[in-house]
DNA sequence: CCGTTCCGGTTCATTCACTGAACCAGACTG
DNA sequence: CAGTCTGGTTCAGTGAATGAACCGGAACGG
């Protein structure tokens, strides 16, 4: 099973979803793709997965035009940078219902620092802010890891904006 | 592995909310709560999900407060339809790329009929549309099924409310 | 009463995918 | 040319998903 195979229903966009990102890990990887991860061992060390099935998902990936591959590693095509609304969300309602002390990360218009409302709009100027504009960095309930993290996830847990490549 | 426990990073919201909707059917079986349906029996035959399966993965909805269970079967409570956006913005997903003829499902106002743009917002009213105040039915990407359908399916494909309970 | 059906499961053997550790090959580096 | 970094592949062990069969209580039906 590259892909959960054939859910039942036909005419649920739904189900034809997530034989594409339903897969354990899978959205994760997008997450960090939208953070700016794009190397192989920089996915494996920060997500901590097996490396097979890194190999796995990121070739079903690369299958579906969710992510493409270039001398720098794996990026979001259009339609990977189209399944931020729903990172977003589920981002939400983890923060909402797991994460008493707030948002571990918050996300705001770069431009002008204004935060976003649910629908991805700034609250400062009103506009829509697409996803390069938008600058993710810890929120209140983020909780600094005890133990030393590895330096990628110590670059995504600056402020930065979504898609900006990370250098080490 | 009840929940696909403990992804490695602590301050990911969208890791956490994976843990509880992450795995598979456990979305398909929140949609079909979307859609009214409530007893077991009728989620099994709608999404062809093992009755093992199904068993383990309504225990785990309710232990999460996702679902809540009565002497009707199981809706979603508060938190469950909390997850309506990021159902919405999947199938939205799937519908924008897997879905060349239009929507399979298109969403309205219930109240004056207008269509629900992106945000979940009343085209023709301007107002943010509720869960209990959005219909669903059939759009131009439906395909009706060759076969005849079951029951549940019937119902499900006419027009009408989310949370509406099904009546056989 | 007794038999039947419906409903909501449980049990169990099989299959399949995920995991983690080890191995490998090409490119670059000193 | 040896060593290391990167991006994998291979493989055995484990645990979860699957599907078919079984089960027990409640609600009919005669």
């Amino acid at each position: 099973m590259v892909l959960p195979s054939t859910y039942a229903d036909r005419n649920c966009s739904l189900a034809r979803a997530l034989e594409v990102v339903g897969e354990r890990w899978t959205l994760l990887i997008v997450r960090d793709a939208f953070y700016g991860v794009r190397r192989f061992g920089d996915f494996a060390t920060q997500l901590g997965i097996p490396r097979a099935s890194l190999t796995s998902r990121l070739k079903a990936l690369v299958e579906e035009g969710v992510l493409e591959r270039d001398a720098d590693g794996y990026q979001l095509t259009p339609k990977g940078v189209a399944l931020w609304p729903t990172v977003r969300a589920l981002m939400a309602w983890g923060d909402e219902f797991y994460s008493p002390a707030g948002v571990r990360r918050a996300l705001l218009h770069d431009e002008d620092g204004g935060p976003l409302d649910a629908e991805g709009r700034c609250e400062r100027c009103g506009s829509v802010v697409g996803v390069p504009d938008t600058r993710i960095q810890p929120g209140p309930g983020f909780q600094p890891t005890a133990t030393n993290p590895d330096l990628v996830s110590q670059a995504m847990n600056q402020p930065r904006r979504l898609l900006d490549p990370i250098k080490l």
